[in-house]
DNA sequence: AATGAATGAGCCTTCATTCAT
DNA sequence: GATGAATGAAGGCTCATTCAT
């Protein structure tokens, strides 16, 4: 199969199925460079080297575009938190799983975990904002229910979801956020740095 | 060449040194609902009744406009850490203030608060992105220096300051953002968990 | 993100192709009839009947409109001059030959020939400014190449070339611009006396 | 008399006249740096340490500012125009003189001239075009007179005035505008080729 | 005479989206 | 399915000019 090539005068026909990944390619590269704001369709076109028309015809533009990429980016990140907190083998490790998580995903996928990150805020005044937070939605009551029975326990203090999500998410996202803006140095020492914090955090406090 | 308009129907000139203010006062107000990317420049002249050409003579632009008041807030913010901060008695205190500051200003002033939290990543993008970092520059030594004079102190862990600022500030932050976005709860109580729950991951030992 | 209108009168979609040329036209009408800076992109879209977006679409603008007339109109020049030049049977009818294509042009199509003289100005502030300084720079060792070997043949004085430019399109250029403001008399005998008029400034003197 | 500091917080009163020298004086300096459209109002205040209002005071605004320095330019082309015409000795001199004056002019003060050769278009778009043509056809006799009596007394061929001002002044205009945007040799030698090239365009029957 | 805050007409440009082929 | 010419709403900005002080 002929390489595709997006300056050869007459391009040849794109094989079936062809345009819609090559579009979600040129998606993934331009949102991580440059933002879904900062991202022109243009972009996506002569990145992808498709056709205004098939931006429309398989994604409804350049929102229903991030939007297919977001869910795809969710979906990894929910993967990797899965696998963290059902393979936790102690307590300390579940409230761990979630910030590993976040930092296996910029660890193995920058670009993605960078658009996560920052592609919220555009897709919330998109028409997709129900969608992803409808799958968000989906996911919450896995992590809520392992932390209920968990505070039940008296293995983790008595605190709600919310202060739980924002001890958690909080730090890893910051640090991660900044991170990526400047990669220094390895991510795993801070992981585990800040993965142990939140578990300080959330545990039961001796003195209380 | 401009104004050839003695058709114009009443151009209601403004008192002498108004329109500054005026501007200001709409920024807030329109910046703090929509943001600053999603206020035009339209918006900020019918809602100060200035016109465009106030705007640019005191604030060179919408994006000078969000700086100056982005530079006021950060004034705001690190006035009650400052306050915060010296205020301390307990080690614990100190710990807890930048938290507590954070919480301060969401009460105090939601929308200055809101468009401080989102702002940033616009102004990051203009011409005083540099003077904003310097503004920030300033203030971080006054907190790194407490901390570490605490560290040496024995009386805080060993740990690096991006750990430090992403404990305290990215709870915080995640969580005020999503009050400010659907105010629940008295943001006391939450000040209080997440303030707690920093002090707990900055101060034990991990081995615990 | 812009267009919602299911409220437009009629659109009135035009044929296919159809848009760059009517462009064009419109643009030779308006800069002849008021300079390229007396005319404003509104100027050019009511009169092609064009929107602003083709405008870009085919010119990135005002300004690439103006550099592919401008191109075109050197083109009809250097076509009429290289035809002249090589026609010419006499030194002295060779001598003649850029005046009298001046001339040609100002007959022919005034319009062009008035956006040639008074748009080069506007041009060269432009991003086609080395375009334009490049296909000059292709047309005129042609011409200087004739004038250096009729100097060899000891059939014109010893002259530098930026003096000869200077005696030949000097009159040429200051009285077809004044006949193109306000024409009068017709071309044809003021092409002959400068014409004649260059000749005699450049062979080689009595005295010499 | 203390020097002048538009740096200074409280600009000194100034003396009297002194703020319409001032601007003359930035005027002259901004419209040959960068042409009158190229200089803005805030340009001439800047660099004359005047205000807006001073400028509308004395010369109703940048046109104003224009026209009061090209009638003052035409007068020194002018006066060294008729000190030329009137010193000549021969006849030869005489039909040389406009083209030596020329570059009298761009020898002594480049900047006035390169003002006077570009102005004019940008003038005449204003409410001083005809105070500039007045000033113009005052001159202009004095020189037809002069043609006219040599061709009357046959040491000049029978030509035009039109024709005459297009031959002197053209290759003249032409040159020292090349050489005022990129000064190269020095123009002592340019004024002769020039000067003599308009001589003998001028006397020679066009027969020999 | 001098000042400068206030003004707003006018201009250019970007970019998502539609639709005939 | 694919293409891309055509569209126009929306927005940002410059700069000469006015006028109360």
């Amino acid at each position: 199969m002929p390489v595709k090539n997006s300056k050869s005068p007459r391009p040849a026909r794109a094989a079936h199925g062809q345009r819609r990944h090559d579009l979600m390619k040129a998606g993934r590269a331009c949102f991580a460079e440059s933002g879904v704001e900062g991202t022109t369709v243009e972009d996506l076109l002569s990145r992808s080297g498709a056709s205004i028309g098939s931006l429309y015809q398989h994604f409804k533009g350049k929102d229903g575009l991030a939007a297919a990429l977001y869910l795809e980016g969710m979906e990894m990140f929910f993967a990797k938190a899965r696998a963290r907190l059902r393979g936790a083998e102690t307590t300390a490790d579940g409230a761990k799983a979630l910030v590993r998580a976040y930092f296996d995903c910029a660890e193995e996928d920058p670009g993605a975990t960078s658009f996560l990150i920052k592609a919220r805020e555009y897709l919330d005044k998109t028409r997709y904002a129900a969608e992803i937070e409808r799958k968000n939605a989906e996911f919450m009551p896995e992590v809520g229910a392992w932390f209920r029975q968990k505070i039940k326990a008296r293995e983790l203090r008595e605190i709600a979801p919310d202060y739980i999500m924002a001890i958690i998410e909080g730090p890893a996202r910051q640090y991660v956020k900044r991170w990526l803006a400047a990669p220094g140095a390895p991510l795993k020492e801070a992981r585990e740095v800040l993965a142990q914090a939140a578990w300080d955090a959330l545990r039961r406090s001796g003195k209380e």
